[in-house]
DNA sequence: CTAATTGACATAAACGTTTAAGTCAACCTA
DNA sequence: TAGGTTGACTTAAACGTTTATGTCAATTAG
C-alpha cells in the first residue's frame, strides 16, 4: 500500500520524554547537562536515549541557537598535496573541539570559491577558513557576515595564519650560501599571491647580500612549467635553481632530467613546502618545511575565538619554517 | 555598553513580508515559486529580498522539510591523489544538482570513518558517498538511517559504483602479453579490499592463460613498500612488475632505481588508477585509467535517486577502464 | 515555627521556515 | 442568476530544539 519504505523516523526528545514520563525540557537539560536534573532521572534519560538510538536533530538545534558547530574550509586545489595535509591538520583540531569541517575544493576558481562560501553561509557554517586561489579578495562581501580566517596566504583586512615564508626563504638563502652556491636561478610562484612574493623576497634579499641572482621567472604553483621558464632553464648556468614550491621544483627536476642534466650532480634544485612526494622522488627534494600541524591548529583556534565573539583587532600569525636538507642539493 | 559587536542580523521572510506588506507565506511561495502569487507582487518580493540581502536560513528550512540538500563524502586519505580527483568529480555533479558536499577525510581510520558519518547524520546530511578504508562494514548501523553509496570499492549490502577493475586488469594482461611479456611479478593492494582483489584476480586469471606469475605479494596502497615486497623485487627476474595502484608502482620504480635497475630498460612497471603524478614521473607511468568523471557522476546520481525515495533493489554499477600506454613499459 | 532558599521539574514561547487548509473576490458556465 | 471554478492571498500549525520563567515541595536559616 504505502509505497515509500519507511525509514524509521528518528527518535526525538519527545519520544524520550514520554517514555521516561518527564517533560521535553527535562530531557534536553539532562542530555546537555545544562539544567538541574536529578541523578536518577538523568540516568534513566541517558539510558532510554541510548536505547532509542537518539541523535539530536542538528538543524533544529541550529535554528534555535543560531550555531551549527560546523566550519567551512575552502581550499584552492586538493590535487596539490600541500592542501590535503593542511586539511587534515585543521580537521584534527576542529574535531577535537567538537566542530565538524565542511571541506570545499574551489578547483582554483574564483567563482567556485564564492559560491562555495555562499553555500557554507546558507548551511549555517559558524566560520570559514580560507586559502585564496588568487590574490583577489573574492569573499569581501561576506567578511561582515561570518568570521573568516585566511590561511597560508596572508590577505589584508583578514585574520591570517601563515608560515613565515620570508624567514624560511632567508634560511634557505643562508644554507645555500654556506655550502658554496653563489649563482642561483629563481622560479617564483604567482607574484600576485602573498606567499609566493614573500618567498621570493625573503630569498633574494638575503642571498643578494653576497651572491647573485642570475635570473628570476614566474610560474603557477604547478608541476607544469611555462615556456619562458623552460627557456630560462635551458640556458641557465646557475649552480642551483630555487623554486617557489615543491611542485614547481619537481617540474624543474623533470625538465632538467629530460634535457640531459643530472640533479644534483650538474645542478641543484630546492623546493618549498615539504609535501610528502618530495621524499619519494629521485633525488629526494631539499626544501623548506611548512609547519602543517601548527598551521592547522592555530588557524582553527583563531577561528574558534572569533566565533565565540572575540573582536580583538585583526591578527597576522606567523609560524616558523625550517630547511629540510635532502639530496637535490649538493655543495656549489 | 553592549560588548558584542552586532553582526547585523540576517534578514528573514518576516522582514520582507512587512516591508512589502504581505504575509510570510506569500513571500515563501514567491521566492520558492511553489504557490500562486501575482506577477507584480512576486517582482516586488524578489526586489526587496535582493535589497535586504536575504539568504534563506537553511537550518530552519531543514527542520521543516527534513532535507538539507547536503551530502557527505567520506574518503580514506586525501593524501592519495586518487581521492582528490574523485572528490572533485563528485563535487561537480553534486553542485550542478544544487547539492553541497561535505568532505571528510577519515585518514584511513575506521573510527574517524564512523564518527565522521555520525557527524554527517547529526548535521542532517541527506545521504553519504563512502569509500571504505578497510573491508569492514563500519557503517552497518547507519545503513537503515540514511542512504549510503559505496564508491570505488564494492561492498556487499550497499549500492556500489566502481570501475570494472576485473576487466581493466584483464585488458592490462592482454596488453602485456601482446607486447611479449611472459613472466610477471605482482604487487597487489590489500586483498581485504574488493578493488585490490578484483585487480589481482582479473590480471592473474587472464595472464595465466598463456604466461606465468613468478610471484605475488601484498602491500598497502602506499608508496612505502613492505620488507617482503622489497625482498621479492630484489630477487625478481620477471620482465614486468604489475602493481595494485599507481602509488605502489611509484614505490616500486623508486626501489628499483635505488637498487640500480633501470625502468623500463631492465624491467617494466605498471600501475593502476592513472593519478596525475603518473604523467610527471620519469619514466611516465603505464597504467589503467579510472573513469573519474563518470565515477563521480554515477555515484552522485544514484545517491540522489535514493534520497528522492527510490527503493529499487541494490545496485552494483561497473564502469569501463582502459589501459594508458606510456613509458614505464617496453616490449618484453 | 515561619520565611527564605534551593533543587527538581514543567509550561510555554521562540527560532525561521514550509504547507495544508482556509477566505474572498472575480470570473466563468449553463 | 445561481453555482461552480479559479487566482491570489492569509491563517495557523508544524518541524525539533533551547531557554526564560514558573511551580511546588523539601530543606535550611533565624
Amino acid at each position: 500500500m504505502d509505497k515509500k519504505k519507511i525509514r524509521p523516523k528518528r527518535a526525538t526528545l519527545q519520544d524520550i520524554a514520554t517514555e521516561v514520563g518527564v517533560s521535553i525540557t527535562t530531557v534536553s537539560y539532562a542530555l546537555n547537562g545544562t539544567g538541574a536534573v536529578g541523578a536518577h532521572i538523568t540516568k534513566r534519560i541517558r539510558a532510554t536515549a541510548k536505547r532509542l538510538n537518539y541523535r539530536a536533530n542538528h538543524s533544529a538545534k541550529a535554528t534555535r541557537t543560531g550555531k551549527t558547530r560546523t566550519i567551512g574550509l575552502i581550499l584552492p586545489d586538493l590535487t596539490n598535496p600541500f592542501f590535503p595535509l593542511l586539511a587534515q591538520s585543521i580537521q584534527q583540531s576542529a574535531n577535537e573541539a567538537g566542530y565538524a569541517v565542511f571541506l570545499i575544493d574551489s578547483c582554483n576558481g574564483v567563482e567556485a570559491e564564492r559560491s562555495g562560501a555562499h553555500d557554507l553561509l546558507a548551511r549555517g557554517a559558524d566560520g570559514i577558513i580560507w586559502c585564496p586561489t588568487t590574490g583577489d579578495d573574492s569573499l569581501a562581501e561576506l567578511r561582515e557576515e561570518i568570521p573568516i580566517i585566511v590561511v597560508d596566504r596572508p590577505l589584508p583586512d583578514y585574520d591570517s595564519v601563515a608560515a613565515d615564508c620570508f624567514d624560511g626563504a632567508s634560511q634557505l638563502a643562508d644554507y645555500l650560501f654556506e655550502i658554496g652556491h653563489r649563482n642561483v636561478g629563481v622560479v617564483t610562484g604567482p607574484m600576485a599571491l602573498a606567499s609566493a612574493q614573500l618567498r621570493a623576497e625573503g630569498f633574494i634579499n638575503r642571498f643578494c647580500e653576497h651572491g647573485t641572482i642570475d635570473w628570476q621567472e614566474e610560474n603557477p604553483f604547478s608541476i607544469d612549467l611555462s615556456r619562458r621558464v623552460r627557456d630560462q632553464l635551458a640556458d641557465s648556468e646557475s649552480s642551483v635553481i630555487v623554486c617557489g614550491n615543491d611542485l614547481i621544483a619537481l617540474g624543474v627536476i623533470r625538465f632538467l632530467h629530460e634535457t640531459g642534466r643530472r640533479v644534483p650532480e650538474d645542478i641543484s634544485v630546492t623546493g618549498f613546502d615539504d609535501i610528502s612526494w618530495g621524499r619519494f622522488t629521485t633525488p629526494k627534494l631539499t626544501t623548506v618545511k611548512q609547519p602543517f600541524l601548527a598551521l592547522g591548529k592555530q588557524a582553527f583556534e583563531l577561528l574558534a575565538r572569533r566565533i565565540d565573539g572575540d573582536d580583538s583587532p585583526r591578527t597576522l600569525l606567523q609560524l616558523n619554517m625550517a630547511v629540510v636538507k635532502r639530496d637535490s642539493v649538493i655543495q656549489g
